[in-house]
RNA sequence: GCCGCUGUAGCUCAGAGGCAGAGCAGCUGUUUCGUAAACAGCAGGUCGUGGGUUCAAGUCCCACCGGCGGCUCCA
């Protein structure tokens, strides 16, 4: 069954969708990536025809995402050609669309600066005002060898090209090697601006010359840009490192670089969602535990972190022992579990951790909440028979859903990351477990991307990622089989047979990074947190001093209902207290003056600005108390 | 870590060789107010840090440290 599944599953790779060229998409600030309306062709050998019969189809007849991919492209060759007039003895290297728009990546004798990239949009301008045909043909590489003579980053993508013929492209008096896809002429490019200027490694490797790439914003419209640009602002507004400010949540400052200083509000937050998972574990059959912080290196030998993460982890000297702080649980648990001895009757055994993790990020990849170098995350592992397994990575499955439900973060989609270069356990066995994880995603109904190469050292997994509410896309929860450390902690359990037997083992987090999530969280909701996670609840304003003391009757009566009430009793008037508390995202505000406190009300206001009228003070707890246990999440 | 940009009050920002500024926030006082900002006053700074040029340096130069945007990495 599992094998039919299995194949079912695999096709889905088929359907993914990245962006040509692009960069893979990634990480750390590159996650957040708008979702692109970039659709795929195929980026790997296109065929002759393609390049051949380059315009065979009117530019205007094209399906609008194909238009789009185009216009992007030919923008870039645009932007080369501007870059080559500025800098005659500048080399080019890459130009793809992306999404957004495009970038093209060079070697020149100065860096760029903001007012270059004025001069150069200029530039661009005319040649779109010129309409300048763009052309395209196979050419033999030794031709294509002599034409880029004086381009190394050209050559050495000929050397990498197999076929005996490459792309060549040409409009006016600029000629690039391209694997096509283009407008007609240079008057077709819509609406563009230059964005940014940035450092890159050629290829991609960190060992390579670095290069300035230019990025560039390319939509059909101007009314699209503007839209684009729009929302980028918008984004900006929901910033989890502004809302953590302007809300209290959190502080980062340099005297603990990468670690988030948690203010009252943010830890209630940060303990709402512990809570809430160790339900969740109660019900699931978790066993929390507390591993120490720092372990002699001998432990991260075990586990491979030592060979494979020395550079990330914190280590030091004390008593002549060499201490590694705990970058991840794992370890610690596999410790634990052959501290003792197991029967088969204790598995599945779910071991969960909250306890704090170091790990020595690099100082540029750090941003707010979404990299840091101290985090805890809702970590555990499962330790079963292989007849578990499947039950076991359903149940993960069961529990991701439930969570995304409650936090109403819609449905995920799933990659299946495969084999890296660096990885402990044999071929065979990664082929299984990555199997055995794509099927029990199809069995469940469920389909999935690969994510090639993109596993752990230890084994493939799962990510799942989910879209936020201004369409960007986030890796939260992850799940993995892991082919190393049961074999190098030398884990067993006695089976029903009376003999020994090593055990699977499972890591899986739902919300990953606590820091990470929380970061993620603030931006989707955009500081509207559900009145169940919210750090305070409602906050009763008092028209005038008279009503203080009532003001204060009505906070004890919610408090006594576990609410997080305030009364703002400061010298601003009514409108002001109503504003601050709009501001700081308070699900409820309770006006209350001489007609309330007469009826032993409130006029209730929500978030959103409706005004709910006069309600009895128990209403209003009922009301709250139902939206936080039902744990609603309410409309922004 | 690498490339570029950037650092002035708690926050947002102006000042670009010649006396360190505004708004908001804060504090004090007056006002006691009916659904997104009452009024007045006060206080707030080694202009990221260190060095240099200059009669004079937020302002120019160098180094370092943060932050931002990318690249690389992300167990």
């Amino acid at each position: 069954m599992l094998a039919s599944c299995l194949r079912a599953g695999m096709r889905g790779e088929e359907s993914r969708v990245e962006p040509r060229e692009a960069p893979r998409v990634p990480s750390g600030r590159r996650r957040i990536v708008f979702s692109a309306p970039v659709q795929g062709r195929h980026e790997e050998n296109p065929t002759m025809s393609d390049q051949t019969n380059e315009h065979a189809v009117a530019f205007k007849d094209l399906p609008p995402e194909e238009r789009l991919f185009r216009m992007r492209h030919s923008a870039a060759h645009v932007l080369a050609e501007a870059v080559l007039e500025m800098f005659p003895e500048a080399k080019y290297a890459i130009g793809p669309p992306v999404d957004n728009g495009f970038y093209y990546d060079f070697d020149l004798p100065r860096t760029l600066n903001p007012d270059d990239l004025q001069t150069l949009e200029a530039r661009m301008r005319q040649s779109v005002k010129a309409n300048l045909p763009i052309t395209g043909e196979q050419i033999p590489k030794d031709r294509a060898r002599e034409i880029f003579k004086d381009q190394p980053y050209k050559l050495e993508l000929i050397d990498g090209i197999e076929d005996d013929t490459v792309g060549h492209f040409m409009h006016g008096g600029f000629e690039d090697l391209c694997r096509g896809g283009h407008t007609e002429t240079t008057g077709q490019l819509g609406a563009f601006k230059l964005d940014r200027v940035a450092g890159a490694y050629w290829r991609g490797d960190e060992k390579n010359p670095m290069l300035q790439r230019v990025y560039g914003l390319l939509f059909p419209t101007k009314e699209e840009l503007a839209a684009y640009e729009h929302q980028r602002e918008e984004a900006e507004k929901r910033d989890h490192r502004r809302l953590g400010r302007e809300l209290d949540l959190f502080h980062l400052d340099p005297i603990a670089p990468g670690a988030p200083f948690w203010h009252p509000k943010g830890t209630l937050l940060y303990n709402g969602l512990v809570d809430y998972m160790r339900e969740l574990y109660r019900e699931y059959g978790y066993d929390e535990v507390v591993t120490p912080q720092l372990f002699n290196v001998d432990l991260w030998k075990t586990s491979g972190h030592y060979q494979n993460f020395a550079d990330d982890m914190y280590m030091f000297e004390s008593d002549d022992e060499e201490i590694g702080v705990k970058p991840m649980n794992c370890p610690g648990h596999c410790h634990y579990f052959a501290s003792g001895h197991h029967s088969y009757r204790e598995l599945p055994l779910r071991l969960a951790e909250f306890t704090r993790l170091h790990r020595n990020e690099r100082s540029g990849v750090l941003h707010g909440l979404t990299r840091v170098r101290a985090f805890s995350q809702d970590d555990a592992h499962i330790y079963c028979t292989p007849d578990q397994f499947d039950e076991e990575i359903f149940s993960v499955f069961r529990m991701i859903e439930r969570v995304y439900t409650d936090l109403g973060l819609g449905e995920p989609t799933i990659r299946l990351a495969t084999r890296p270069e660096k990885a402990v356990g044999s071929a065979e066995d990664w082929e299984r477990a990555t199997e055995l994880l794509g099927a029990s995603v199809t069995s469940a109904g469920k389909e999935y991307t690969l994510a090639p190469g993109e596993g752990a050292f230890y084994g493939p997994k799962l990510e799942f990622h989910f879209k936020d509410a201004i369409g960007r896309s986030w890796q939260l929860g992850t799940v993995q089989v892991d082919l190393g450390m049961p074999a190098s902690f030398g884990l067993r359990y006695i089976g029903e047979d009376g003999e020994e037997h090593q055990p699977m083992m499972i890591h899986r987090a739902i919300l990953g990074s606590l820091e990470r999530f929380i970061g993620v969280y603030i931006e989707h909701t955009g500081g509207h947190f559900p009145l169940w996670l919210a750090p305070v609840q409602a906050v009763v304003i008092p028209i005038a001093d008279r009503h203080l003391d009532y003001a204060g009757t009505v906070r004890a009566q919610l408090q006594a209902r576990g609410l997080r009430v305030q009364v703002d009793d400061g010298p601003d008037r009514m409108g002001a207290k109503i504003r601050k508390a709009q501001l700081q995202k308070v699900p409820y505000m309770l006006v209350v003056g001489d007609r309330e406190q007469e009826q032993q009300a409130a006029a209730l206001r929500d978030r959103t600005g409706d005004d709910l009228g006069a309600v009895p003070i128990f209403q209003i707890g009922d009301r709250m108390v139902d939206e936080r246990d039902t744990r609603s999440v309410q409309a922004r």
